[in-house]
DNA sequence: TAAAATTCCATGCTATACCATACAAACAGA
DNA sequence: TCTGTTTGTATGGTATAGCATGGAATTTTA
């Protein structure tokens, strides 16, 4: 499968819209089964916890992938309860327009510090996202 | 498996374009599956840590095995993440174009100081490439 | 109905696909 | 052996598609 690599900078405008780097979308289309039906494909923002201000985006193969590690976790254990916080309370769904664009509404954008610019970075099935 | 081996010297143009070894093609062609149906092979080209003033070119095959060894480790552990974004952050995926060549990114010939000229050194199962 | 969000259109720029040339090595036939 | 043909490599130029970004128009929601 094919993995998010690099980093990049990106302006935001004052609506959050934010361009996602153009390799990144190709991972997102190979991942997501929509895209085979002409439809934009999509990713799950996730607010990272342990205090990194950061937002983690997943393609949809491997949220599922996450999901299904959760899943299996034994119910109750502390594990699985902060996966499951993380993943579930703390995450958005967002389709890509067509122009490439995600919007980070005001609250994710405050979340993580980001006002004019963002830099995308590259972890293999996940990416990040930062203030600069 | 193929391995990558000597050295050559290769014209570096004003966008970036810079022809590969022909017999490193061999060696990429063998191993990125995608050429089996007739499109032309990729490599990911990685911004050596340590200082060192060079890219590493990886094979589909080698990339996966060293991208294999991040993933078995456990998902959210500290070691993984900062393995992934070592590896991942500091690399692009490239495509070789008809003739034989890819694309460095002004970006990337500013990381290793490269202009009208490359130098390409076979290293076994990757390959570098140096200002001469 | 005001504010927010979404869709649609417009534009400068750059990466890339495509075509073209020069040159060398490999090859075939007389 | 000489000569013409073919094949692949290295390199350059150009046209075009896709990218990043901005703004307006339209729809939704509070």
């Amino acid at each position: 499968m094919r993995r998010f690599r690099g980093e990049s900078l990106h302006k935001v405008d004052n609506k959050g819209r934010v361009s996602i780097p153009a390799q990144f979308r190709r991972v997102l289309e190979e991942s997501d089964p929509d895209f085979e039906n002409g439809i934009n494909p999509s990713c799950v923002l996730v607010h990272s916890q342990k205090g990194k201000k950061c937002l983690e985006g997943y393609s949809i193969s491997s949220i599922n992938e996450v999901d299904d590690l959760v899943s299996n976790l034994p119910r109750y254990s502390r594990e699985r309860e902060i996966l499951e916080r993380m993943l579930n309370a703390q995450s958005s769904y967002a389709q890509i327009d067509d122009n490439g664009r995600l919007v980070l509404s005001q609250k994710l954008r405050e979340l993580i510090n980001v006002s004019a610019e963002a830099v995308f970075i590259g972890m293999g099935d996940k990416f990040q996202i930062w203030e600069p």
